[in-house]
DNA sequence: CTACATGCAAACCCTTTGCAAGCCG
DNA sequence: CGGCTTGCAAAGGGTTTGCATGTAG
């Protein structure tokens, strides 16, 4: 089952309706494959309401099916989200990004919070710099 | 020496001139001593232009002497620049922040891009929650 | 003096909103 | 059918820009 029908799935459960323009941004994010800005998904969905496409993103953010990951410059970029938690690589070259766990970067984390007696909720971690191939090229 | 002088100093030092307006920023920026936006900025500041103060801070920012930190939802908070690298505890209550620095946390950061064959050249960490005053208060 | 810096207002970008019409369930 | 959704266009906020004027060096 891929990420439109999970999806559709998922927000009829909730009580969200099964629409079509729904279900055509589910599918321009499935297809994506990549990072996208919004301004490439409503590039995608001429048919589609900007207003939609936002609408549906924001939506898919907040039931945490989609990842959105902000940019040193300040744009954002989304994709879908591999599920688990994690933090992410981005390449300064290319724009693209890599996500990596590590549990022992969390722990450190937790600990950080403990020791200063704060109440973690969520957290960010963002590595910026270049991949091998932008490195490579000097870009 | 406080910071209006020593950024004053290095603003000199690489070419730009030396302005009341610009003095001006610098001085608000060193009397807000907590994270302040723009905004606030702005206000602090009814005779220096709109323009003028986004200009300085892009400026400082590039400069490395203020920190920029994003929030959450987008905003974006600034402070001076405590010289070393650092990671934040942002309060959801409160919207305070604190910083903490964390060599463990740094390490396995650098681990990560290595094993990724990433070339590292900046991070950024925030974590999100609630502070003990805002905890207790369930703000 | 000359080039850089300022201030104003308008332009811009990205996102959200109000509202009438449309469509799912 | 009733109410959630949509699309449009307009509003919104945050930041940048063009240009004439001011001023540091």
């Amino acid at each position: 089952m891929g990420f439109t029908e999970l999806a559709n799935a998922r927000l009829e459960t909730i009580g969200f309706r099964s629409t079509a323009p729904r279900r055509a941004v589910l599918r321009a994010i499935e297809a994506a494959g990549a990072p996208f800005t919004v301004e490439d998904l409503l590039a995608s969905l001429p048919d589609v309401g900007r207003a939609t496409v936002f609408r549906t993103i924001k939506l898919l953010h907040e039931l945490e099916l989609l990842c959105r990951v902000p940019l040193e410059d300040g744009s954002v970029r989304y994709q879908l989200s591999q599920g688990e938690h994690h933090h992410h690589l981005v390449c300064r070259g290319c724009g693209r990004f890599t996500e990596f766990t590590d549990l022992e970067l969390d722990a450190r984390i937790q600990e950080q919070a403990r020791a200063h007696d704060f109440t973690l909720e969520g957290h960010a971690v963002e590595l910026y710099g270049l991949c091998r191939e932008c490195r490579g090229q000097g870009a």
